[in-house]
DNA sequence: CTTGTCTCTGAAATCGATTTCTGACAGGCT
DNA sequence: AGCCTGTCAGAAATCGATTTCAGAGACAAG
C-alpha cells in the first residue's frame, strides 16, 4: 500500500506538498501536476487512520439504534444515512439490541475512534453521552430524548399519535377502548399511552380503568401475548390501540386467527404496518414519518459538526392518521 | 481525554509499562497495581485510532449489504453481528442501496480504516475486493458469490429453493405455474428461476414457455407490477412462484386486492414473509435461514482473521419448505 | 568471583498522515 | 539599492498508542 512518502518520492517533492495538494491548499501548478500523476500511478489512497489520528476527527458518524430488525428503525437509518453521506460522511450502524451495556460500548467506541458525531436512539432513559459532549463531539438524540443532557433531539409527537389512534376508534363507534403500549421504561411508550388516556378522559363519560392500559415489549410476540390476554378477559374491551408497528402486527395476527374483523373488534395502530400483504380495511394507522425523522436528525448533526453552538433544539414531528391500504403502508 | 502518557506519569512508570499492563504482558505485580489504579482514577480509555495505526489492524469488521430495509438482510446482519461481537469485534453496517459505486466506496473505507475484515453481500456480480485481499484482509461473500475471487462464500441453495416452491404448487394441483424472479443481473434471482424451470421440465409434459418467467426488481413494487401484468394476460397462468420475500408481499397484495384466494390462484414464496398479520393458509413458503447464513459467514470471517489460509470455501445452505402461519413467519 | 540466564523496565522508533515553523525567492514600492 | 510583502516548499513536530532494543538487576551455576 502506497503511503504519502512514496508519492512524495516519486513526485520529487516533500510529503507536506503532497498533503497540500490532497487537501486543496495552494501549490504551484507544476508540483500539483507531479503529485497528481504520482498519486495516480501508485494508486494512492490516504490512510484514514493516520489522518484521523492527526486531525483528531474522523469522517465517520455513528447511528446507534436498539432494533435493527424493526422497519421503524431501518427507515430512520435510511434517512440519517442519506443526509450524512451527501455531506461526505460515512455512516456506521450500531445495533444495541436494547442492551444498555452494548449501547455504552458503542458510544465508547465512537469516542475512542474519534468519530465526528453520533445519532442515538437510546435504549434506556439514561444514555451516557456526557463523555462525547465533553470532548465537543456532535450528538443528536432521535426517537427518544435523553433527559438531563442538553442536546438536539428529534422525536415523534407521541401523545398526539396516541390521541389520533384513539380518536379514530372512538369516531368509529367503539366505546371500551384498551391500549397495548410498550414497556413502562420507554418514554415513547408511556407518551402514547398518555395520549390514549387523555383523549378518553376528554370524550368518555366514564374514563377507562387503569387495567385497560397494558404494557408489552415492543415486538410481535408482545402484541400477540397481550392481545390474547385482553380477548380472554371476562369483560373484554371492544377495541384496542396498538402502541407500535410490531405490537400492531402481533395483535392483528391474533384477531385474524380468531376471525375477528375490524368491525367486530376495533384496532388502530400507531406506526406503519410494514410489508402488509392484505388490504387492512377499517384499520386506522397513524403514519409516523420515520425517514423524515432520520433526515432531520442527520441535518442537525451536520450543523453541530460544522460548529453550531447553542442550547439543545427539540424537534417534534407529528404523526398522520391514514386508513391503511397496502399500497401506502408497504415499503415506507 | 487522558492518554497513556498521563497514566504513565501518574503511576510513575513509562508508557511502555502501561501498554504492557493493558495488553496482559508480564509486569511486576507492584507496577501492575499502580497502573491499574492510575488508569481508573483518570478514567482512561485507550485511543483506538492510535492503536490501529500502530497495529495496522482495527477491531472492527464491516458488513456491506444492498438493502437495509429488507428483513432478509437485517436478519442476516443480526447473525453476523452476534458472531463477531462475541469475538470482541465491533460490526459496522454499510448500506449500498444496490449502488456499485457506494459499495466500492465502502470497501475503500474498510481498507483505509484498516478494518480486520469484511462480509459483503455484493450489489453486482463484480465486486472489487482485490485490494483487500492483496493486503491480507479477511473477506467473506454472503448471499451472492463473487465470481473470479477465491474467497469464502455462504449462499442459499437457490436452485433448490426454486424447485421446492414450484413443487409445492405442482403438488397442490396447479399446472400452469409462472415465476416472478429478480433482475437478470442478480445470480440468486437467476438461480431461483432455474430451479423453477428445472422442476417443470422434469414434471410437466409441456414445459413452460419463456414468457412464464418474468423479472422484477426485488421489491414490493416489482412484485405488484409483474403480478398485475400476469393477471391481465389473455392466457393467464393459474399459479405463480414469487422470487423473494418482497416480491411475494407485492404479489399477495395484488391477489388479495382482487379477492383471489390461494386456492383459486396458487402462490408460493421463496423467502419468509416478514411481519405477516394474516394467517397465510395455503401459501407455501420456502424458509431461508438468513440468520444462520449470517452466523456462518461471521464464523468463516473470524477464522480468516485468525490466519486461516487455504482456498475459498463455499457453504450452501438449503431452504426449507413450510406452510406459512403468522406465528412462524413473523419476526424470524 | 565470574559468567550466564531471566525478568522486568524505559528510551526511542514506528505507524502515516497533517500542520507549524522557517526560509528561499520573486516582485513591488520608495 | 533597500525594504517589505507575499507565495511556495521542506524540515520537523505532532497525534497516541505499540514494539523493539538494550540495559539493569537478581539469582544460580561453575
Amino acid at each position: 500500500m502506497a503511503t504519502i512518502y512514496d508519492v512524495a518520492a516519486l513526485a520529487g517533492v516533500s510529503p507536506a506538498t503532497v498533503s497540500r495538494v490532497l487537501n486543496g491548499r495552494p501549490v504551484s501548478p507544476a508540483n500539483e501536476r507531479l503529485v497528481i500523476d504520482a498519486a495516480q500511478t501508485l494508486n494512492y489512497t490516504p490512510n484514514r487512520v493516520a489522518r484521523t489520528l492527526r486531525r483528531q476527527l474522523s469522517e465517520v458518524v455513528a447511528l446507534v439504534i436498539p432494533d435493527i430488525e424493526n422497519p421503524f428503525f431501518t427507515s430512520l437509518a435510511r434517512g440519517v444515512a442519506d443526509t450524512a453521506q451527501q455531506a461526505g460522511y460515512s455512516v456506521v450502524l450500531c445495533n444495541t439490541d436494547g442492551d444498555v451495556a452494548k449501547e455504552e460500548s458503542f458510544l465508547d467506541i465512537a469516542l475512542s475512534e474519534n468519530m465526528a458525531g453520533v445519532v442515538v436512539a437510546p435504549a434506556a432513559s439514561s444514555s451516557v453521552v456526557q463523555p462525547l459532549l465533553e470532548r465537543g463531539r456532535a450528538v443528536v438524540a432521535v426517537d427518544r430524548p435523553i433527559p438531563g443532557a442538553d442536546i438536539d433531539s428529534v422525536v415523534i409527537d407521541n401523545v398526539g399519535a396516541g390521541r389520533l389512534a384513539t380518536r379514530a376508534l372512538w369516531e368509529a363507534g367503539f366505546r371500551d377502548i384498551a391500549c397495548i403500549t410498550g414497556p413502562a421504561g420507554i418514554v415513547t411508550a408511556v407518551d402514547r399511552g398518555r395520549g390514549w388516556e387523555q383523549l378518553l378522559e376528554e370524550l368518555s363519560p366514564a374514563p377507562p380503568g387503569p387495567h385497560r392500559l397494558v404494557h408489552a415489549d415492543f415486538r410481535v410476540g408482545g402484541g400477540r401475548a397481550r392481545m390474547t390476554e385482553l380477548l380472554e378477559l371476562e369483560n373484554r374491551p371492544d377495541a384496542v390501540v396498538a402502541g407500535n408497528n410490531l405490537v400492531g402486527v402481533g395483535a392483528l395476527q391474533v384477531l385474524n386467527e380468531r376471525g375477528l374483523t375490524p368491525a367486530e373488534f376495533g384496532i388502530a395502530v400507531i406506526g406503519d404496518l410494514p410489508f402488509s400483504a392484505h388490504p387492512e380495511d377499517g384499520v386506522p394507522v397513524v403514519h409516523l414519518p420515520t425517514r423524515t425523522m432520520g433526515t432531520t436528525a442527520g441535518a442537525l448533526l451536520l450543523e453541530r459538526i460544522d460548529g453550531h453552538q447553542g442550547p439543545g433544539r427539540r424537534i417534534v414531528i407529528p404523526g398522520e392518521l391514514l386508513a391503511a391500504s397496502p399500497g401506502r403502508a408497504a415499503g415506507r
